[in-house]
RNA sequence: GCGCGGUUAGCUCAGUUGGUAGAGCAUCCCCUUGACGUGGGGAGGGUCACAGGUUCGAAUCCUGUAUCGCGCACCA
């Protein structure tokens, strides 16, 4: 028997080697561009989805290799079932997270602040940063093998954008949901920004409550966490009902607290806990969300004695200037002093601080803008608010379509109570990376416009937008809104097929992409969300930075070879659960490439001078069994990757390959085929049922694990007699 | 306080129409010059957190408890 067969089978499967000249097949195909695929996939149904852009603050984690691997998983096994398909890539400014990186590390190296650079020379750096940090996810994004459309590259903070983001703004400003307003916000004074309720991050720490008079001849004694604040309060809000303090009600005291004279007045409140503390409660409606509605209720002035360094501005010497933990103390000791304090106990309190900057968030009152989530409007005839719209996207569908399917559906439940909590969107950030609020003033004009008004005078907004205002309309600015012709051309594409993300950003971004999507284009984003679980370190720890424990998934590509890593994400992993990463299990599918590589080295070998016919009829009865039980692995398999149940698929075919192929088919048609040691059979039409047998799971086999180890089936691939185009775009297998 | 998820072999985790427990890794024994030692065969190891209930039968359904984790709310 003579073997003609690549001397490449004769070593170990090699990674490195073949994952680069794989990728240049691909890359030379253009398959990954939707109008460059085979006629099939041109006739087919369009699959699209987005990459959830990664930040450009740095380098990609575990967590991104996760999500790059499910989706690609999505798009190759869509597209060889024939679909039209396309992926889109991007990336995020990230705002906050990357100017706030940028400025640590120039204050860190030059020990300036952004203020001693400027506007534009900070954006310059900062713009210099996000650009070398793209160039290493996009290469990050291709060693991992995806499958994605390079020529429809988007950025959040780009041209086309922009436009989005300012044609977006001006609607919503037009309908009155985008609104400016005075009001207490969470204020980062780390950041020197305000941030918006979901950017804070609630931990819990021991705090000590203090319960005192304002002085000897105010009768009421209240409670509070925060004594410097008191120096800000104008009211003591009692519950209406409580009898110890019915008869204060109305009345009005002077005092001077810590050299700051106050005026406070009693008010009556049905809010007010009779239980907690002393049943009173002193109301500082400047520093406090609560306190601020209060004041807003009853006509309470608003007294600011905090500012944006969270630091105080009133009060006598030891007080006025200090930081407010400083204050406190202070506070405390005066109140000692003055023999006002009556009593001091722990408790445990939850303290709110800025997810990027790590800051103790300040509430501050401060004029914004803000987008209204309650305030209604109409829509084809019916009166609708944002809210509303979010909920039925899920709950019923918008414009006819089907509701949005949530994977796994818990977190439909999630989603929903998150909504019912939702309150107005606090949009502008005092930061300078990002999109410029589309508004310009002159005296007391005020235009909003998607370019800026005529004449002279007008100076524009400050401010920039959340981050994610921008990546809220992701799936139709990527495919050019409010561009009408490239938008109609691409309008086949959207709603999406699918979002794949985690689902840490429920919702930061998916709830957003709905809001803006309904709101703005009347359908919804995507037909079904694919949460993904959390990426967690050996010891199930969440991967940090500060704990230097996150695991670099290209130093484990080079290691393991990609399909290894990509395997080892996804096998066992069910959506919505977290995981851990774990080096043993990616070693483990680095050997199963191996495996296969010898698996098709086996069956290339004793095939020799065999065409694959696939329509051979004349099995033996034992092919014909190990016929059905192929079929039976490609039927399940089908369904259930129709499922989304890729860890269950993944394992299916690791377990048919090793366990069933190679140990026991294999095994047991060496005698069958003569090879290897067996003598020549004499059973010649044994020999060529089995023959075809095998091509016929290799074929089979090959085209399953595609979508999951897509660089050792294509180099297989690349080998197999009669091939006629890329594993990439064959047609996905029926039973 | 409300809600959600986990608790299965030493470790990491699978197990959806309820039918006498599975995988990978690890451990131990054995085999082998002929696809692969990155191999093959085999073994040990689990009262499926606990307690009730439904059922002919429960890891799987129901109720409760414990414990770990998460989300939201409260946070005077």
């Amino acid at each position: 028997m003579i073997f003609v067969m690549d001397d490449k089978f004769l070593k170990p499967y090699n990674p490195t080697e073949s994952e680069a000249r794989v990728a240049k097949l691909w890359d030379e195909s253009g398959f990954f561009n939707p109008d460059k695929l085979p006629e099939r996939n041109q006739k087919g149904e369009p699959f699209s989805i987005v990459l959830p852009p990664p930040n450009v603050t740095g380098t990609l984690h575990s967590g991104h290799a996760l999500a790059f691997t499910i989706e690609d998983i999505m798009v190759r096994h869509a597209r060889m079932k024939g679909m039209k398909t396309l992926w889109i890539p991007g990336t995020d400014h990230a705002a906050i997270a990357t100017q706030s990186k940028v400025e640590k590390e120039i204050q860190k190296k030059e020990g300036k602040s952004r203020h001693d650079l400027g506007r534009d020379e900070l954006l310059k750096r900062v713009r210099a940063f996000a650009q070398e940090s793209h160039d290493t996810i996009v290469n990050q994004v291709k060693k991992m093998g995806c499958s994605i459309d390079w020529s429809r590259e988007a950025f959040t903070l780009d041209e086309k954008r922009n436009l989005a983001v300012r044609t977006a703004f001006k609607k919503m400003y037009d309908d009155g949901l985008i609104y400016r307003d005075f009001r207490v916000v969470n204020w980062d004074p780390k950041g020197q920004t305000t941030i918006s309720d979901d950017e804070i991050v609630y931990e819990t720490r021991k705090a000590k409550l203090y319960t005192f008079k304002y002085a000897k001849d105010i009768p009421i004694s209240i409670s509070t966490t925060r004594p410097e604040t008191k120096l800000g309060d104008t009211a003591i809000a009692v519950h209406p009902d409580d009898p110890r303090y019915k008869s204060f009600i109305g009345k009005e005291y002077d005092a001077v607290f810590t050299g700051e004279p106050i005026h406070l007045k009693v008010i009556a409140d049905t809010s007010v806990d009779k239980e907690f503390g002393t049943g009173a409660l002193g109301v500082t409606p400047a520093h406090s969300q609560i306190d601020w509605e209060m004041g807003q209720k009853h006509g309470l002035p608003l007294k600011q004695v905090i500012n944006e360094y969270a630091k105080m501005t009133v009060g006598d010497d030891s007080i006025k200037g200090k930081k407010t933990i400083e204050a406190r103390e202070a506070v405390v000791e005066w109140l000692k002093f003055e023999g006002l304090l009556e009593k001091e106990e722990e408790i445990e309190q939850n303290i709110s601080t800025a997810e990027r900057t790590g800051g103790i968030v300040e509430p501050l009152p401060k004029l914004q803008w803000f987008i209204g989530v309650n305030k209604p409007f109409k829509r084809d005839g019916k009166e609708v608010t944002l809210k509303i719209l979010m909920k039925e996207a899920v709950e019923r569908g918008i414009g006819g379509s089907q509701p949005i399917q949530i994977i796994p559906d818990r977190f439909a439940k999630v989603y929903e109570h998150w909504i019912e909590n939702l309150r107005d969107w606090c949009i502008s950030r005092q930061i300078w990376y990002g999109h410029r609020i589309p508004v310009w003033y002159k005296d007391s004009q005020i235009y909003c416009g998607i370019e800026a008004p005529a004449g002279e005078g007008w100076v524009q907004d400050e401010d920039t937008l959340d981050t994610w205002f921008s990546s809220g309309l992701w799936t139709f600015s990527t495919l050019g809104w409010p561009d009408e012709k490239e938008f109609t051309a691409n309008k086949a594409y959207h709603p999406t097929t699918i979002l794949e993300t985690g689902y840490d950003i429920l919702f930061f971004w998916v709830a957003r992409m709905i809001l803006m999507t309904t709101y703005l284009l009347g359908e919804i984003p995507f037909k079904t969300v694919y949460l993904h679980g959390l990426v967690r370190d050996g010891k199930g720890r969440k991967m940090s930075k500060s704990l230097g424990n996150i695991i670099d998934p290209l130093e484990m590509t080079g290691k393991y070879g990609t399909d290894a890593v990509r395997m080892a994400l996804i096998v066992a992993v069910g959506p919505g659960n977290d995981s851990k990463f774990d080096e043993q299990k990616i070693k483990a599918y680095k050997l199963f490439a191996n495996k296969l590589w010898n698996i098709a080295r086996f069956i290339l070998s004793s095939t020799d001078g065999v065409t694959f016919d696939s329509s051979f009829k004349d099995f033996t009865a034992a092919d014909k069994v190990h016929l059905e039980c192929l079929q039976t692995l490609v039927k399940e398999s089908s369904t259930e990757m129709n499922e989304f149940k890729y860890y269950l698929v993944a394992e299916k075919l690791y377990h048919y390959a090793w366990h069933e192929l190679a140990d026991k088919i294999l095994e047991e048609s060496k005698p069958i085929i003569g090879v290897f040691g067996a003598p020549e059979p004499t059973d010649k039409v044994a020999k060529l049922s089995r023959q075809q047998f095998l091509l016929t799971a290799l074929h089979s086999l090959l085209k399953l694990l595609h979508p999951f180890m897509p660089f050792v089936t294509e180099e297989i691939w690349s080998s197999m007699p009669g091939r006629e185009s890329l594993l990439l775009v064959e047609e996905w297998p029926v039973a």
